[in-house]
Parts: structure tokens; sequence; C-alpha cells
DNA sequence: GTGTGATTTGTTATGATATAACATCACAAC
DNA sequence: GTTGTGATGTTATATCATAACAAATCACAC
């Protein structure tokens, strides 16, 4: 269901890919900018449209609510995924649940609406931020 | 759970719900702003500070995938409703689901996570859309 | 009705996110 | 070697959102 383009990474894409990786939190294309200027990419559309060529691949995901991207963690199921974003540490966890996933896909049959993709987002407190008493500092 | 607030509503966020209500689908800050220079309202932060009213009311809600607010079906859920996207027409249906909810909600608990706003967001195609043989144009 | 504080509003400027448009390059197919 | 396609570089601009500060308005005690 994703995931079907199995030519070669493009140079910009696995550069981008590569940092989203290593930097394991969502990250703003500005911030994957400035990351990457040392390597021959010096402005927005080059980010913009490696990420396209992530996202259509299933490598990455972009986070609504955040204007931001992530490296995905298990590409196979890149069109229900979801995420549970920390308002205080600002971690943000990827998931795929099946249970969600069937209440979607049953609530659009009821509503006869054809799903193409599904964008779940969790804004909350994560546990370790509630068991240290919320007075982590945002960052 | 949601609209503590009983006090009146300003002036601004009045006629922000209003011109919202009247428009029936997502608009931007901008739109907003465009439909209502002619009442008084000339900026940016205007638009913003009436919707972050509303949105803290539950008396509109913000489409994250579309940077686009619509007025508010049911404030009774506004902390875990969600909009079903027509890619083809851009029509925006809102809709609650005890379901989808619950699935969240066990979801969360399973992972240790404390929700405190959940977006859920369908993109995909709408029964006419799909009735009409897709070729309805965007707008 | 006057003072006081809180909220709302107006205004300018700027920051942050995203894309349009067009030129060029790399590479495979023929 | 030409042609077609996808990738890339570059400039400029569109779109979305907020900072910072001043002024007006409202609620309410006195």
């Amino acid at each position: 269901m994703a995931s079907q383009q199995n030519s070669k990474l493009p140079k910009n894409a696995a550069l981008v890919h590569t940092f989203l990786a290593k930097h394991g939190s969502p990250a703003s294309a500005y911030e994957i900018l400035d990351g990457l200027r040392g390597k021959g990419i010096s402005a927005p559309p080059t980010i913009y449209r490696a990420l396209d060529q992530l996202l259509a691949r299933g490598l990455a995901h972009r986070v609504e609510s955040l204007n931001a991207f992530v490296a995905c963690d298990h590409p196979a199921h890149d069109d229900a995924n979801g995420f549970a974003i920390c308002q205080d540490c600002g971690s943000v966890r990827e998931f795929t649940d099946p249970e969600v996933v069937s209440a979607v896909n049953a609530l659009a049959k009821a509503q006869d609406f054809d799903v193409r993709h599904v964008t779940i987002e969790l804004a909350g407190q994560c546990a370790a931020c509630r068991d240290s008493g919320s007075e982590v500092s945002h960052g």
C-alpha cells in the first residue's frame, strides 16, 4: 500500500533522509537546510523537493501540527500512522495502531469517504515528563 | 471537557465566527482578513487573536493539514474531533466518532501518554466526487 | 463618576514556512 | 549525439504566523 518506488534514492533525498534519521526528532525544512548547507544545498526548494521524494516513498512523514518532518520508523504503514507529541519536552513518538486504523476505516466507510491518507497526531504529555512532575522545559 | 468559558464573545471573535459559519468551508487567516477588512479589521494579529479566542471556546477548529480554520459543528467534542477533507472538491466534513476516540485513548494509555488534544484528518475523495467520476475541479 | 486593573484592539514590523518559474545538469534509450 | 526524463540550482516571491508596543474598552470597587 506504500513505498511503491524502488528506484534509487536521489542524492539530495538521501542527504535529507540521513539528516532526519540522525536528528531523531522532527525538523523543519529550514532546520534541515541549515544542517545541509555544507553539502551543496543552499535553498529551500532543494529541501522541499527532497522531502517530497521521501514522502512519496514513505521514508519520511510530515508532522502537520509542527510543520516539521521526521524519518519514518515503519515505512510499510505510512498511510495510516500517528504521532504522539509531548508539549513539554517536544519529543515525538511515531506509532501505527490497528485499532485506530480500523476505527478510522469504518468511519470513512460509514461516511462514504474514500481515504487516501490519514493524519493522526496526539498532543499532550509523555510519561517521562509526567513522572518528572511537568517541570521539564521545552526544547 | 471543553467550552469552559461562558463570558461574552469579544467583538472581533464574533465577527470571525460569523464569517467562518457563513463561509462553510475552511478559510485561512488571510482569507478571513480579506473578508473582514470592511469591518475595521486591517491586520493579521487581529484575526489570529480572534481565532485563539474561538479555539479556546471550542467554537472553531484549526485544520492542520490545510493551515485553515472552520467554525465548529459540535463544540462539546472539540478535543477529539476529526475532518474528512476531499482533495478533489476541497470540501471538509467534521465528524466526532466514539470508536476512533476510544481507540486513540486506549493507544495513548498503552503508550503511557497523557492526551490533551487529538488531531485526526482524513484526506481523500468524498462520495460526491467519486460518483461524478473524479472530474470535479478543485476550488 | 472616578480610579484601577484586566482584556481587547490597533498598528508596524518581522519571522517562519512553502512554492513559482526558469535555467541547467545527469543519465539512460534510442 | 540527440532526445526525453528526472534531478538540481537559483532567484524571487507567496503564504502563514507572531513579536512588540500603544491605545481603547470594559468590569467593578470605591
